[in-house]
RNA sequence: GCCCAGAUAGCUCAGUCGGUAGAGCAACGCAUUCGUAAUGCGUAGGUCAGGGGUUCAAUUCCCCUUCUGGGCUCCA
């Protein structure tokens, strides 16, 4: 028998016996690489290692501890859960079961409409443990739709999935599972537990070892809200100890980070239960920290070109069907109430009575671009099952603006926009940001074809004349325009959705909005909304997670504590806390009624910038101890130079922030 | 809205196989006056989320409501 040639990524070429696969492959360039090897990407095609390879193939070996290898870990370790799973309770039908970000999940309906408890888990992953060290291969099989319906006869959703493959109108959303042009492809580990699937897979179940089953919950099938609701088992799984335990270890980070949780421990808001779900009340501290927010955003748009309005909270059902908001959103509106002159509504956004201040008046193109801004609160319905903290919440404040121009003035007007938006929200420590462009949903939408392709146009050559790179999101836009969407990544390197530029070809229509031309003829601007925090609530939140609680100097709340030794250098301390309050800091004095290691424990709880210890040396110098939050403790500082640091500090960061 | 799990002191949690509850921290009081992440002792603090049912007796069992958590769906 003759040899097969096989190309490798790096051009090379090799030379191995007919019938060999792709493990053989990696077996012959290296044992480490066999070891890392759960599948191949034979000519283009993600294939499994167990595959024969043909000659002259281009074959490219996925290892563990890439994203397409982790892809197939957690793929097939999904499928293990299913067979434990179905070993535990006899009956149960398996659904789906794909690889998703850092793992899997896969769906179940149990007999007699029987529901996982937690407990279960640790059986079930126990159950898991032993399939893995069966070391099950999983054998690949091509079958025809009539063939697998035959197989899977007692799977009704397989049988479900198989139909719609099988149908012309296939969609493709959740392959995974199935297979192409008719062909169904099935993966068999044991006599008993096949699951249809495309693969690949690796070769055999004790590839697996490192994961973890992490909760229960419930899921619709195919997403269908009207559908069956089936019971979803989320894990993870990772190519080694190290790295589930360092996602594990990620996961408790950012538990550690929740602003619900940090939110209560350093009293900035709450969400008392008599006030209903998803309200919140702001504390002092976090209404401090909310004002500094709202005064910077104000000055900002002062500088900015924005004037101030503001607008009731409540308006007549008559401007939301104008504005078509009954219409489209009704069902997240809150219910109407019923006055003596009609009917009213909480507002759901600004922008119907921006409109009205609009059209208050004739307008000329000479006022264009006419920027309106508003912290305006609105109410939204969420459903009960949504609510999440500050994330998503059922009254907030927007920091939203509605500027209205002529078609001509959008590119400028938008590319402005985003030196704005990126500027600010760099003042808040942002650094990293990701754009995404959603065009046209061609099902739904209001305007012509021209104007959109205008106006999408208008918001790529922003984008492009500030060199940003962007995701396109066909289709995704509103339906009264295109949009730029702007995600920050945080502190530990999570993706959080703020700002929002979209321009809106509906409204002004609605409102009958118009200017009087250069020409002395009418004309309809067209109106952009944006916001940049989004919602201030939701972006306090964000605030909360990226800093981990500890808020930069100008944030702070409270930013210095000067804590006297002993009593004997309390009258100090007030001395030291006046002259930072000249400054115009925010500081406190810390009695010496307990242990100074307790009352400094106390302020790195609540993480204070700057503790101040002050004692006998102090007093005789004229000097501080400064211990800073992060840094090192250093004795002996002169007063008026910490003072001076400390204004340094806060007004660099103000300047920073104004000219970012 | 749907599925699952919850709600006990300000916070974090234990407990009651049905006989009205306990710890640590916090608070308050007293003593301690201390040089960089927890001084000691004591006191007070709870309609066990709310309502209904079963029971001699309910914080505990059952039902409903509200709120919370994890998902699903939705998100102008």
């Amino acid at each position: 028998m003759s040899n097969i040639t096989i190309s490798l990524p790096d051009g090379s070429t090799r030379e191995l016996p007919a019938e060999s696969t792709s493990l053989d492959l990696a077996k012959s360039i290296g044992s480490g690489l066999k070891k890392a090897a759960v599948a191949a990407v034979v000519d283009g095609v993600e294939t499994d290692l167990t595959v024969p390879l043909a000659d002259g193939a281009e074959v490219a070996i996925i290892t563990n501890s890439t994203d397409e290898g982790r892809h197939v870990l957690r793929h097939s370790t999904s499928h293990v859960l299913a067979q434990a799973v179905t070993l535990l309770f006899p009956g149960a039908k398996y659904a789906i079961g794909p690889a998703i970000e850092n793992g899997f999940y896969y769906d179940f309906e149990l007999p007699g409409d029987k529901t996982f408890s937690d407990d279960d888990l640790g059986r079930i992953e126990a159950k898991m443990r032993e399939i893995i060290k069966e070391n099950q291969p999983f054998v690949r099989s091509e079958l025809s739709p009539p063939e697998a319906r035959e197989l899977f006869s007692d799977q009704p959703y397989k049988v479900e999935i198989i139909d719609r493959v099988d149908s012309a109108d296939a969609d493709t959303e959740d392959t995974g599972e199935v297979g192409d042009g008719g062909a169904i492809s099935a993966y068999r580990n044991t006599d008993e537990f096949v699951d249809m699937c495309m693969g690949p897979h690796v070769p055999s179940t004790g590839k697996l070892a490192f994961f973890k089953l992490q909760k229960v919950a419930g899921a619709y099938w195919r997403g269908n809200e009207k559908g069956p609701m089936l019971q979803r088992i989320y894990g993870t799984a990772w190519e080694s100890k190290q790295a589930l335990a360092a996602h594990l270890h990620q996961l408790e980070e950012a538990a550690k980070r929740d602003h619900r949780k940090l939110a209560t421990e350093l009293d900035l808001l709450s969400f008392p239960s008599a006030l209903g779900g998803g309200l919140a009340v702001w504390h002092p501290k976090g209404a401090i920290i909310r004002k500094l927010m709202e005064d910077y955003s104000r000055l900002r748009h002062e500088r900015g070109g924005y004037e101030f309005v503001y607008t009731p909270h409540l308006a007549n059902a008559s401007l939301f069907e104008t504005s078509g908001h009954l219409d489209f959103y009704a069902d997240g509106m809150y219910p109407p109430m019923e006055m003596d002159n009609g009917t009213y509504y909480m507002k759901p956004m600004n922008c119907p009575m921006h409109c009205l201040i609009f059209s208050s008046r004739q307008r000329s193109y000479r006022e264009l671009p006419l920027r309106l801004f508003e912290l305006g609160t609105v109410y939204r319905y969420e459903r009960a099952g949504t609510l999440h903290g500050l994330m998503r919440i059922r009254g907030f404040t927007q920091d939203d603006s509605h500027i209205y121009c002529t078609k001509e003035q959008l590119a400028d007007e938008i590319a402005s926009l985003l030196d704005f938006v990126l500027s600010v929200l760099r003042a808040f420590g942002f650094e990293e940001f990701t754009f995404n462009l959603s065009t046209k949903d061609p099902e739904k939408y209001v305007g012509t074809d021209e104007i959109w392709t205008e106006a999408t146009a208008a918001l790529a050559e922003a984008l492009d004349r500030h060199g940003l790179e962007y995701s396109l999101k066909e289709g995704d836009a509103a339906f009264y325009g295109p949009k730029i969407d702007i995600d920050v990544r945080d502190a530990i390197g999570r993706s959080w959705q703020l700002s929002t530029i979209q321009a809106d070809f509906s409204l002004p229509e609605r409102f009958g909005l118009e200017y009087v031309g250069a020409d002395n003829a009418r004309h309809r601007p067209i109106m952009l909304h944006r916001a940049l925090f989004g919602s201030i609530e939701r972006f306090f939140g964000v605030l909360i997670e990226h800093y981990a609680g500890a808020f930069p100097t100008w944030l702070a709340p409270l930013q210095v504590r000067v804590l006297p030794v002993a009593t004997a250098h309390e009258e100090y301390a007030a001395e030291v806390a006046k002259g930072l309050v000249a400054v115009g800091a925010r500081v406190d004095v810390g009695k010496a009624d307990d242990g100074l290691g307790k009352r400094i424990r106390n302020a790195k709880l609540e993480k204070l910038p700057y503790i101040l210890v002050v004692g006998d040396d102090d007093v005789a110098a004229n000097t501080v101890g400064v211990n800073p939050r992060g840094g090192e403790v250093e004795r002996d500082v002169s007063l008026a130079a910490f003072i001076e640091q400390f204004s340094n500090e806060i007004s660099d960061a103000e300047v920073a922030a104004l000219e970012s």
